[in-house]
RNA sequence: UGCCCGAUGGUGUAAUUGGCAACACGUCUGACUCUGGAUCAGAAGAGUUCAGGUUCGAGACCUGAUCGGGCAACCA
């Protein structure tokens, strides 16, 4: 695991988030044996995406901290929504983000039989009822945040009614929607989740796991805090929006079991990101309306799509560290996910040399047809990683933004009559150039000083650019897809008038064909990451071809001339 | 006009029993550089939403207000 930034932010002497806190606390208060025991609870309706990253780093590494377990648990009470394809999915993510849950995966599914037996017990006890009113009648009778709810008429109903009715809901007597059964806890309540919640609804559908063999699925609320029981959680850490179920969640808890042992649920800011939308509803649109090319396209903030842009789990997880948790609403800038690749993959990615938009460049005093190989760096940052030989010749490909007729004084690149260097190799002098037709540069015509060669040459003058290249008759084609934020607005779900369509950035994928890269490039393998240098950090992607690899720009270099040049 | 949360530089997060606001990203200088990257050195930028109160002392505690978010799915 390359966590190198983790180590060093943890070695300082780092405060305690509010939830370390209260872990340390329970933890001192010998609270559950003082064990610590979280569990990171997806439902498998959709692709995780960054934001259940961050609760992924959080579940898992309050575990790992705290020497306790995270369970992975798929909330699969809703058959109508969730597919195995989706647990799948989630189980790669979760893995390749570099966490391993504690044994098996485990299903809310998996506790149907006893969430049923605390039902029948809730009903035995008095506290709950079967409600055969339609959606409407008891979504009326609810009330309003400001107006309390009126009891249902079915609320007075017997236990041995309510034991018959319900067994015969579990039987598939009734159709969708005939009945459900409700809590019966306080109609009145300021908080609406107390105001008799429905606890199980009639769902003829075919669960991803258990088949066909259930016509009553429980709810959220049900089933998640006796989930948490059932395995033995202790901090179970979710978002804000679920604050207030919490007194809900211990309501059950405190029915149904008589341990001292009890969960605690723990609520935590969501993560917001700068021009992106994280929302699954929004993120199932955008992929079912081809938006996007899949829910891995590399512009989603799916994990799925970071890792096929490029982005490492080392970077994810430094990102999720740095961003920190806190109670309050936050909208993280992207450039700092931004930020965290580049400074993982400075280290580790090796540099190669990459044209993108070729123009041709004739050095005249070059001999006629040689070739000759230099020796060139792998990566700078990382001598373990070697040299490796490039070749050189005449003609060569340079990038067509390396080369103005008549630039400004600041630019440091080549122009007719400057003197520029060709990374790894000579210092070059422009001669002249030819257009063509359109009035676009055709041709570069330079001369070069054997003297300067890199490393051995005696003459090293001080040159200010320097340059990157390829040599054309040993180059190979690539395509290369540029990508860029998929929104134009920061905060594309923030407009109450107008959907996240409407701020879509025509201008987020580029796809560049005829791109020239060293020869060595022609054996990258799919997922392969390299820096080009001077330009960015790319990433082999999936659908490249024996002759046509495809390379994804993860992200690109720093780059303070762009800065200049748009001043 | 009910209940529950929250409010600290542009953005995030911190300030352990109250002791004169720290770190990261970003921004701006400069050095260095065969990547206008990286690295290194430095700077600017908040007096902690507001008003009261407690205290020798408040970002932390109390009260009230303001602003923001959440809650009325047989979703999670």
């Amino acid at each position: 695991m390359n966590n190198k930034p983790e180590e060093s932010l943890s070695e300082e002497k780092r405060s305690l988030n509010f939830i370390e806190a209260i872990i340390e606390e329970d933890l001192q208060n010998n609270k559950n044996e003082s064990r610590v025991h979280t569990r990171f609870p997806p439902e498998p309706n959709g692709y995780l995406h960054i934001g259940h990253a961050k609760s992924i780093c959080l579940n898992f590494g309050m575990a790992e901290k705290y020497n306790g377990k995270c369970n992975l648990r798929f909330d699969d009470t809703n058959p109508e929504k969730e597919e195995t394809e989706y647990v799948d999915s989630i189980m790669e993510d979760v893995q390749w983000l570099g966490f391993q849950w504690d044994k098996e995966p485990y299903y809310a599914s998996d506790y149907f039989d006893q969430l049923y037996e605390w039902a029948k017990l809730l009903i035995r006890k008095g506290l709950a009822y079967v409600d055969d009113q339609s959606q409407e009648l008891i979504s009326q009778q609810k009330g309003t945040p400001t107006r309390p709810g009126i009891p249902s008429p079915f609320r007075l109903r017997s236990i041995e009614e309510n034991m018959d009715l319900f067994e015969r809901m579990k039987n598939g007597e009734f159709p969708n929607g005939a009945r459900v059964l409700r809590a019966k806890i306080d109609m009145t309540s300021p908080n609406m989740h107390m105001r008799d919640p429905v606890l199980y609804r009639i769902l003829h559908a075919e669960h991803h796991r258990t088949g066909n063999t259930w016509k009553i699925y429980p709810m959220y609320d049900f089933a998640h805090g006796q989930s948490d029981y059932l395995e033995g959680i202790t901090h179970s850490l979710c978002t804000l929006e679920f604050e207030v179920h919490r007194p809900l969640y211990d309501w059950f808890l405190d029915q149904l079991i008589d341990t001292t042992y009890r969960p605690r649920q723990i609520e935590f800011a969501r993560l917001n990101l700068s021009y992106t939308v994280m929302s699954k509803r929004k993120l199932l649109e955008l992929v079912k309306t081809n938006i996007v090319n899949g829910w891995d396209d590399p512009r989603m903030p799916t994990i799925a799509g970071l890792r096929r842009r490029g982005y490492t789990p080392a970077s994810i997880r430094a990102f999720a560290d740095r961003i920190g948790v806190a109670k309050r609403d936050n909208v993280i800038d992207v450039g700092l996910l931004e930020f965290s690749v580049r400074e993982d993959l400075n280290k580790t990615s090796p540099r190669v040399m990459a044209v993108l938009d070729p123009v041709k460049l004739i050095i005249s005093n070059y001999p006629e047809g040689q070739i000759e190989d230099l020796e060139l760096v792998n990566n700078p940052e990382d001598l373990d990683s070697g040299i490796r030989m490039v070749p050189f010749g005449k003609e060569l490909y340079i990038e067509r933004d390396d080369f103005m007729v008549d630039p400004p004084n600041k630019y440091f690149r080549l122009a007719p009559g400057r003197e520029v260097r060709l990374k790894g190799a000579y210092v070059i002098k422009c001669e002249s150039f030819e257009l063509d037709s359109n009035n676009l540069v055709k041709t570069i015509y330079c001369t070069y000083d054997v003297e300067t060669k890199s490393g051995t040459g005696s003459k090293q003058p001080k040159i200010k650019g320097t340059l990157h290249w390829v040599e054309a008759s040993n180059a190979i084609d690539a395509e290369v897809r540029l990508y860029d934020r998929l929104f134009m607005d920061e905060d594309p779900s923030g407009h109450k008038d107008q959907d996240v369509i409407a701020f879509l950035n025509p201008e987020s994928l580029k796809v560049l064909n005829g791109c020239k890269l060293e020869p060595m490039l022609a054996k990258a393998e799919i997922g392969q990451q390299f820096q080009f240098q001077r330009l960015g950090y790319f990433s082999v992607d999936k659908d490249s071809l024996k002759n046509n690899p495809v390379f994804n720009r993860t992200v690109s270099l720093k780059d303070n001339w762009t800065k200049t040049k748009g001043q």
